[in-house]
DNA sequence: AGCACGCCGACT
DNA sequence: GTCGGCGTGCTC
């Protein structure tokens, strides 16, 4: 009988907790239990048995406590999921109470009243009638057009060699009717499957489709829905039925499965797949890669634009490569017409944010009775606002940058912590009236189409329309129903939904895009513009996409106009390896974060000395990121690019000592240093 | 990350 | 005289 456990505590410290477990528990505690335990001045914390053991801890300071109460009766995780939250810990350099925190719905973590005796493998054993039939389903699988079907059987034959395959399929080239089928093929070998979506892909949709194949067998884990039914789904996963599919966001990695057989990661390169707050700081595809590997379970990654890191791997013989280069009912890829806006506006040809061509394509979707969608990657009315006396810009006050102006609201909002003002009437600082609106946001662009074309319907579809999932719901309903006639919005309008009536598709700038210092910028402005432009056409009609730019020179310009992947990924591969950067590196970002402007630049110098008797010349920086302080808290950040052949596990365990060695000294106590792993 | 303990300012 | 600001110290 074991005397002590070894617990999991949902808080940013490394390492397990040791309990003695007084004898009437050494019945019930099992590795995967919940228990209940005092920890820190906290009267009572859930926490999560990893092992079982009569070794005390070594160090004679600790003082071990007793275990409260054994929660389950029964392992509310599979050891499956226990190793991976270990490898997750490891690999993103966190600790395992984060990983604990984000994987568990907080209903499991925190037991409002620790049931008596309410095990989950007993508890969620469905009478949550409901157990699906067996053997069939509701529908029937879809037709396959040729291209179609071609592409499913050398998505098998690649299988056959890899158990990754990477399906690059143009938009609109029907991509779910084929994992339809392969769905459908691994449930019927008794296997689970796993169908990964980016959030905002994720709609009613597509759901409903599936649904009206699948029926019971599927399950939905999405993070707006309510903690009680997120757990529901999990207390599912365990029992004897589990969903046969689960279709769900980054966050449904972590759900139990018995008998994974396939993953499918739609959209493959969204940056959503990444958390990028809090810890862990995990991307979900990497992550489902590794659970189907040691599930060994077949994946397929798929996308219209495949991230230039899976693409690279596909070319070096890591994944099998399936391309389906045709749209579904021979529709045709659209037009793409460059507008130079800088000339354009030389000539005073602009009008607003708007080009001649623009309009007048508006103006004949308009009248044929086809939709546009335009699509502008900033949200609010403008994104600066300046006194034009004396050049006083309103910025934030806990972060280092300007506040977006929204109209609707009447507000200044800081769009990376929230904070919100009323838009001053009179500039503070020498109480001139004349505050002009810099740059072009949604809301303006909204309001001056709706100006142009005073009979159209429109709408717009940003974060600030869509705080609820029914109003998002709503937005692409209508515009699917026809009951919108043009749809502005920021990237939301370029993920994943097709629309069959739309003919023409504004890119109002594509130079926000590109500016972005950042050395994935080009891959993301392709990316981005590609799907967006793919939002285009319609059955018997070729779209058209206006792409207007300020840089009409840049080859990556003329990849997007020709949809010519191959080049733009070439041309940036080149870049990637004379630079060092992903994938010939693997990178690592450290943030330093500290209230006061002098210890943070001492920090971030000291560590990177540190860091530099490490790593050397692989350490870049420090450097202050581009928005240098967020939430009154300065940042610096220095970056660590490590060749593949390094040992980067061992690696990770000297960062997490350096940061112990910095975090000590009393100076940095009230420090944050965080590493983000593989960053986007 | 929480949470408590602890030592200095403007409120009843 | 006290409520409360957040520095700092600890968590089996």
């Amino acid at each position: 009988m074991a005397a002590f456990v070894d617990v999991i505590i949902p808080v940013p410290l490394q390492g397990l907790f040791t309990y003695a477990l007084p004898v009437s528990l050494q019945q019930q505690a099992q590795a995967g239990c919940r228990v209940i335990v005092p920890f820190g001045n906290k009267r009572s914390t859930t926490g999560l048995i990893v092992r079982l053991h009569d070794t005390p801890p070594a160090d004679p300071d600790v003082n071990v406590k007793d275990v409260m109460e054994v929660v389950d009766e029964e392992p509310c995780i599979l050891p499956s999921q226990l190793s991976l939250w270990q490898w997750i810990a490891d690999y993103y350099v966190c600790s395992i109470g984060e990983v604990f925190k984000a994987a568990m719905p907080a209903k499991l973590r925190a037991p409002s009243q620790p049931p008596r005796g309410g095990a989950l493998m007993s508890s969620g054993v469905p009478t949550e009638t409901d157990s699906p039939p067996r053997g069939g389903w509701e529908g029937a699988t879809p037709t396959l057009s040729t291209a179609q079907a071609a592409a499913l059987a050398s998505i098998k034959a690649g299988w056959q060699t890899h158990p990754v395959c990477l399906l690059q399929g143009v938009t609109s080239s029907g991509k779910t009717e084929i994992y339809i089928h392969l769905i459908a093929e691994a449930i019927a070998q008794g296997k689970q499957v796993l169908y990964l979506l980016p959030e905002i892909v994720l709609t009613s949709q597509l759901t409903d489709r599936l649904q009206a194949v699948f029926g019971d067998h599927l399950g939905v884990y999405h993070s707006k829905f309510t903690d009680a039914q997120r757990s529901r789904v999990w207390h599912r996963q365990l029992s004897q039925q589990p969903f046969d599919i689960i279709v769900g966001v980054r966050s449904s990695v972590f759900l139990p499965f018995q008998r994974l057989g396939l993953v499918i990661v739609d959209e493959e390169h969204e940056v959503n797949f990444k958390q990028q707050e809090p810890a862990p700081r995990y991307n979900a595809r990497n992550v489902a890669l590794l659970m189907a590997a040691r599930a060994k379970a077949l994946t397929l990654l798929g996308t219209a634009t495949p991230s230039f890191e899976s693409y690279y791997l596909a070319r070096t013989g890591k994944y099998a490569l399936v391309q389906l280069k045709e749209r579904y009912g021979k529709v045709q890829l659209p037009r793409i017409e460059i507008v130079d806006v800088k000339e354009q506006r030389h000539k005073r040809l602009m009008n607003g944010a708007f080009s001649q061509r623009l309009l007048e394509e508006i103006r004949a979707a308009l009248d044929s009775h086809q939709q546009v969608i335009l699509f502008q990657n900033r949200r609010g009315f403008a994104p600066q606002v300046q006194c034009h006396v004396c050049g006083w810009v309103p910025t934030c006050p806990r972060c280092d940058v300007p506040m977006t102006m929204h109209a609707r609201s009447g507000m200044m909002t800081c769009h990376y912590c929230g904070y919100t003002v009323p838009v001053p009437s009179q500039c503070p600082a020498c109480e001139n009236k004349d505050l002009r609106q810099h740059g072009f946001g949604t809301e303006r662009i909204e309001d001056d189409i709706q100006k142009l074309f005073p009979e159209a319907r429109v709408v717009r579809m940003d974060l600030d329309t869509t705080t609820t999932r029914q109003a998002y719901e709503q937005i692409i309903h209508d515009f699917a129903a026809g009951q919108t006639d043009i749809l502005v919005g920021t990237q939301m309008v370029t993920k994943g939904l097709d629309f069959e009536n739309v003919s023409v598709v504004g890119i109002l700038s594509a130079d926000t895009m590109l500016n972005q210092p950042d050395f994935r910028a080009f891959e993301r402005s392709f990316q981005m513009m590609s799907q967006v432009a793919g939002r285009a056409g319609r059955r018997s009609l070729q779209g058209t996409v206006i792409l207007q730019t300020m840089n009409p020179q840049l080859s990556l310009i003329k990849q997007v106009v020709e949809a010519d992947y191959d080049a733009a990924y070439h041309e940036q591969m080149l870049e990637r390896r004379q630079f060092a950067y992903p994938p010939f590196t693997r990178m690592i970002t450290v943030y330093f974060k500290h209230r006061q402007l002098a210890t943070i630049e001492t920090l971030a110098r000291e560590a990177t000395i540190e860091l530099r008797q490490l790593l050397g010349t692989r350490v870049l920086g420090p450097d202050e990121p581009p928005v240098g302080r967020v939430q009154n808290l300065f940042i610096r950040r220095v970056i660590l690019k490590l060749e593949s052949r390094l040992p980067i596990a061992e690696i990770k365990k000297q960062l997490l000592e350096i940061r112990r060695k910095l975090l000590m000294q009393k100076q940095y106590a009230a420090a944050h240093i965080y590493f983000d792993v593989d960053p986007l």
